[in-house]
DNA sequence: TGATTATGAGTGAGTGCTCACCTATTTTAT
DNA sequence: ATAAAATAGGTGAGCACTCACTCATAATCA
């Protein structure tokens, strides 16, 4: 890694790392410079802006992710093994990188209206997954959006209280329980 | 109502619906200000600061939703009937006043540290349900936490979603559904 | 008339960002 | 080989501006 690249990455880890403890509006771009051990002009060297270099941070993250995930159940056959793929690949990407994973699912509010349409979408890849095992008779058919938001709040919720901090260890351990409980919540019928 | 408590709540009123369109950080007292259709230092004859007004709003509602919670499934007999007493309640709150449950749930992240350990508290009042139905044999015994958190997002992602505009309607049109699918996660069986 | 409520110009601490300048390394010219 | 020039990377005091908050004054009420 040359110099400048390393130095940009030191400011992108400090900013996330005080982006996800005090918030992206509440962090200075003094505070991030600081803990990057750089003065506060190098990383206007890097960053047209510290609201770029926010949104920076969550679309590198938001495509990547849309694009592990997508390729993690290409070659998986049937809703309920690619429900396993997509939960694995997911709970990975949280344990690798997990204050990342935070920033991501902390403030996907702000961004995700900058999103482009045609951009890789984790939403519309677990959406587009759903609507298909509907077609195929899978599971009841039902809204797509509700259906696709329910199983995927199995997860979220359950990383959401992690970051909370109540309950410790990796999502991956717990991996096995919400592919279950997100095939579980797909296939509920109407009692 | 009085003169006085008539201004007070056209001030939290709106200050609720900018916190919601554009974020606590983002608003400033001239917005609340105008938008409420006073001047600027009329605001702190009722708040000791911008950031008060903000925590009081989310305290009220988070405790009133508490209480409201736990009263709901205090006469359900069993956890099946306690799933649809809650669910019910919580999305007749969201439907009731849709701003305000947007604020709270898009802001928990800030506040909920703030949150007295003692005060009355949503997450609490399910996890006590669930605790209590797994000792009582209802559903497998497994990390209370982590199941209350997977139940909890089968609605709340839900409620995330509508607020992105995913899906429109009100959530109790989906109550039924919502309910079924956190008994699904609670009963989730290892395979 | 006294008390309550409302006003909005003013204040100053703090912010994101700039830019003239420094230093070290690499490239080119002699 | 040596000097000169060019480039890359880094600096931090200072600038323009914003925003939460104050307070002397005015309006309204009882």
């Amino acid at each position: 890694m040359g110099k400048a690249e390393e130095t940009k990455a030191r400011v992108e880890r400090a900013a996330l790392t005080l982006f996800v403890a005090r918030g992206v509006a509440e962090t200075t771009t003094k505070e991030i410079a600081m803990a990057a051990s750089i003065a506060e002009g190098t990383i206007y060297r890097y960053f047209p802006s510290k609201e770029r270099l926010a949104l920076d941070l969550f679309l590198r993250h938001h495509r990547a992710l849309a694009e592990a995930l997508t390729e993690a159940h290409k070659s998986a056959k049937g809703l309920r093994a690619k429900i396993d793929a997509i939960v694995g690949c997911y709970c990975a990407w949280a344990d690798r990188d997990w204050t990342l994973f935070a920033y991501h699912l902390l403030n996907q509010h702000s961004f995700l209206i900058q999103v482009p349409d045609d951009a890789p979408n984790p939403v519309n890849a677990v959406r587009e997954v759903i609507a298909q095992a509907m077609k195929a008779g899978e599971i009841p058919r039902r809204n797509v959006d509700l259906a696709a938001a329910s199983a995927i709040g199995v997860v979220l919720q359950a990383a959401t209280y992690k970051i909370y901090g109540r309950f410790t260890g990796g999502l991956s351990a717990h991996h096995r329980f919400f592919a279950d409980a997100a095939w579980a919540v797909l296939a509920t019928k109407e009692r």
